[in-house]
DNA sequence: AAGATAATACCCCTCATTACGGTATATACC
DNA sequence: GGTATATACCGTAATGAGGGGTATTATCTT
């Protein structure tokens, strides 16, 4: 019989054992039910308007269409599923895709049995359950360079680039003339080294200066 | 007597109460002690070299300086002191001010004992302490937008746009005439309703289109 | 206290790039 | 057969980039 109290967990990981594994522990929660768990993307996204999972377990190796492609396209389909990725990397550049792609948390595979029921717990409370190092991160990300090699007016000056602004709307904010806002931005596109406005915006986010 | 195995914990709150409270609570445990308690900004700053604090607890709403613009200049001087904020408010756009300016966590001041010192421990451990709504807000703040107006082939071009290239760059990067790439970027702006390059970067952000 | 340095502010001119207006074709998807 | 997408071209006007200068403060340094 259903058990509508408990909450549709799926579970999409191409290893067999952790499979299981990661069923029996959900399971055996009064809270959570796993409904469903494929060994692939394509096939979760195929069942997902049927499965209705509320939290989905997602692996990001996977063969055929790897788990940050399926999260964007399962994020499409069904937006209001969470998605927590269960991964052995904690490598930067897959924390962010999978973030940007739409996961709500990123827990490791060496998870044991009360953080695994803890995320699904953070989850269910509107929260975004990460590992410490994962945390910090994403906080870390949030960073801005406090040696910047730019002085404070030019730091202003590209705040209001990375705004879309022109030079005749800088100046006009700023109560400077254009030519005056010109020489700014000539000095800031020096001491980055670029030459353009979107240059210079790409290298203040890479660079964290704004 | 000193003991050089406690973590040197500053507080910076005007509240006398929840300064002494704190203060309390952070000493009683056997890991952290508090070498000092201010009620603003500046003094601080001006103490920051002779207090070497390793973690600071950071009020946001102070008289004078606010804790947003303490904790950057405080970052300057004092690159190793982890500094989290303590504040009623959990609202988005503090938030990540707080953060770009160098805050490692954020916690209310409803915090309660437990909450508190683990919030110094997640620290210690290298993490970064939120309470579940911080964290899903920062999480959030990553997903992109599934629902974008763009076709993807405007958003491989936006994206390349981000990146500071050229109408040239785009169009060599992608194998299609210069003024193919003009035809797409057109598009882009007509859809987004912008007219330059950065403009369009600036709602691609504010949209989370990329 | 003099001198150097950095930051700020302003002006002119030239050339390249970008923005904006059209028009058009092939393809794929309903 | 209509709609959406990706591709491609042309011409003009506007904006931005890069070079050359000059001047005034404020701050650091010797």
């Amino acid at each position: 019989m259903a058990l509508p109290f408990k909450k549709r967990v799926l579970i999409v990981e191409d290893d067999q054992e952790i499979r299981n594994s990661f069923s029996l522990i959900v399971n055996s929660s009064q809270k959570f039910m796993v409904i469903n768990a494929y060994g692939n993307c394509e096939d979760a996204i195929d069942n997902i308007n049927r499965d209705k999972p509320e939290i989905i377990l997602m692996d990001i190796e996977l063969p055929g269409m790897n788990g940050i492609q399926g999260t964007k396209i399962i994020k499409e389909k069904s937006p209001q599923s969470e998605i927590i990725m269960v991964t052995v990397y904690e490598d930067s550049e897959l924390v962010f895709e999978a973030l940007k792609a739409g996961a709500s948390g990123y827990i490791t595979k060496s998870a044991n049995y009360m953080e695994l029921l803890s995320a699904l717990e953070e989850i269910v409370k509107g929260g975004a359950p990460m590992s410490s190092r994962i945390a910090r991160m994403v906080i870390d990300n949030y960073h801005v360079n406090p040696n910047s090699p730019l002085t404070k007016r030019e730091t202003e000056i590209l705040q209001l680039i990375s705004e879309g602004k022109t030079y005749t709307q800088i100046s006009e904010e700023l109560f400077i003339s254009k030519e005056t806002a010109k020489t700014h931005i000539k000095n800031i596109y020096s001491k980055l080294q670029v030459n353009s406005k979107s240059e210079a915006i790409a290298k203040a986010n890479l660079e964290k200066l704004i």
